[in-house]
RNA sequence: GGGCCAGUAGCUCAGUGGUAGAGCAGGGGACUUUUAAUCCUCGUGUCGAAGGUUCGAUCCCUUCCUGGCUCACCA
């Protein structure tokens, strides 16, 4: 697909530190919740690290891993209160919310997965419960039991945590569907079962090579690791802490997997300007399916990833969100119409690039009319930005109907539109009609300010608006003339009555 | 307390071992033309502090100060 892979530096760096292979690049993420924004950035560490490797003419196989066997630990904003009773279900196990997927880890992966594909990554999604199922776990669950007290005495170590008394690196699925709170009995490694007391204490039987139960988290992570043949995996900040998950997972790579530890990069969390860190439970989520909504799918790695994923960074989708895309553009395309001259435009025409291929004509932007492909794209962009992110005084659009606001205009500026309206002619381009606009208002004797307005508000219902003579060339001659009329003829009467 | 990141012009940030940069804001000027107008023009700031390495450091090393985030399974 894209033969002239995005390769930053920081990646390269990292690639040229990771050996020849051939590499195996992981990256896990669990679908407890909305797959947001930050977690993206883990993905695009990854496969920047990837595409590096490739460039090198290395082996790479890149995988997605998501946790979907894993537990529900809490319920997240907007699922209904009585999923309490699914709590420590795996989430493949446990139903969608909302009923449109065949579960809760469905739900909020697949959106994710339809987005890695919008962005072209060439990522293999693996489902953890389905790795289980399969089989694919056996060997490195089984030696994982075998190694208990190994495995205990890490985390003990490592977290400086007592762990209970029963642990074991196996948690087995109830009967209830629990797979947490049951208590390994016995290991039968010739049949791939463990014997275990669920929580009420009944004994029952687990066949860990057909997915009934799986790892605990921080084992998995090693294990994993060697079941995969990871060779790199990107890490938030929140997991490489002293005593956190990667320091015991390195250590039983080591001590009890004999695997040595895959390639890291630490990258710092993504902040939404003004609203602080992504957090699903507090409601702070930003889905990359909203961000492919106002910019293309490589604008969004390099936004995502920044200059240098380890430190952290402060997106801003509002006010420095135009010069973002300039920035981008600019490298991408030779003669880039400026964002903010995209969104008048877009605001003006609608989502119609015939329309809006004049109105960049009439600005000068010849380049920019003429692939209408790409216009109806940038189009969509700029106007998906105008309605959800831009500051106020970006956002306008043309009324269908006569705004209400018409009512605060006086007799001068109603005689002044309708002046306009009588000179008004087709195919007048935009410094023609600002030419009229403006001298109209002089041989009237009216300031600027105040018949710009009259114009603005009877088109707009704003006091200001966009470059008047560019913008009412870009629309149709005759709604104009026939908006101006009404408006004039209607508010004169309207004052006459009184 | 541990970890990561940051501390450069009013603000947001680039940046390089060899005389400090951009955008915005702000000052001045131009334009008979509203608009977050447009065009031209203007930036000596202890590059957080102190040591060290070096012929030479804002950039490398050490220590310290300040701020942000993170720490047992929400990247």
């Amino acid at each position: 697909m894209s033969s002239n892979l995005f390769i930053p530096p920081w990646a390269e760096q990292v690639a040229e530190q990771l050996g020849t292979g051939p590499h195996v690049v992981v990256t896990g993420i669990s679908p407890s919740g909305n797959i947001h924004a930050g977690n993206l950035r883990e993905v695009l560490v990854a496969e920047a690290v990837a595409n590096a490797l490739k460039a090198r003419g290395l082996e790479v196989r890149f995988v997605f891993h998501a946790d979907t066997i894993d537990p529900l630990r809490k319920i997240a904003p907007g699922i209904p209160a009585d999923y309490k009773s699914y709590i420590g279900h795996s989430l493949s196990r446990v139903p969608d919310p909302e009923g449109c997927h065949d579960s809760y880890a469905e739900h909020f992966l697949s959106p994710f997965e339809e987005t890695l594909k919008r962005m072209e990554m060439h990522v293999e999604v693996l489902r953890s419960h389905e790795l289980y199922e399969d089989g694919f776990y056996t060997e490195v669950t089984r030696e994982a039991i075998e190694h208990t007290e190994a495995l205990r005495r890490i985390l003990q170590e490592v977290s400086g945590r007592e762990m209970p008394k029963h642990w074991s690196p196996y948690l087995p699925r109830a009967g209830s569907g629990q797979v947490v709170g049951a208590r390994v009995l016995e290991h039968l490694p010739g049949e791939n079962k463990v014997v275990f007391a669920d929580e009420d204490g009944w004994e029952e039987v687990a066949d860990y090579g057909r997915g009934e139960g799986k790892l605990g988290w921080r084992v998995e992570l090693a294990a994993r690791w060697k079941a995969l043949g990871a060779t790199f995996e990107p890490f938030g900040k929140d997991h490489t802490s002293r005593g956190g998950s990667t320091d015991t997972a390195d250590r039983m790579a080591e001590e009890v997997f004999r695997y040595p530890v895959p390639g890291r990069y630490e990258y710092e969390w993504i902040q939404i300007k003004g609203k602080g860190a992504m957090s699903s439970s507090k409601g702070i989520v930003l889905l990359p399916q909203e961000m492919l909504e106002i910019m293309p799918p490589d604008a969004l790695r390099r936004l995502i990833l920044g200059r240098d994923p380890a430190r952290a960074l402060d997106l801003d989708l509002g006010a420095g969100f135009p010069r973002f895309m300039d920035e981008y553009r600019a490298e991408v395309e030779p003669y880039p119409v400026p964002f903010a001259h995209l969104v008048t435009v877009a605001q003006t025409v609608g989502g119609e690039p015939e329309k809006a291929a004049v109105m960049l004509r009439r600005g000068g932007y010849e380049e920019a009319a003429s692939d209408l492909a790409e216009l109806r794209r940038d189009l969509a962009y700029a106007r998906n930005w105008a309605e959800k992110w831009a500051p106020e005084s970006y956002r306008f659009g043309v009324r269908e109907e006569v705004p209400l606001e018409v009512a605060n205009l006086d007799a001068e500026q109603r005689t002044y539109l309708a002046a306009v309206a009588g000179r008004l002619e087709d195919g007048m381009d935009g410094e023609a009609t600002q030419d009229l606009l403006y001298s109209t208002a002089v041989e009237l004797g009216l300031k600027p300010k105040t018949a710009f307005g009259a114009l603005y508000t009877t088109l707009l219902g704003k006091k200001s608006g966009p470059k008047a003579g560019s913008f009412v060339a870009g629309l149709d001659t005759d709604f104009v003339r026939e908006r101006f009329r009404h408006v004039s003829g209607l508010t004169t009467a309207g004052e006459v009555e009184d």
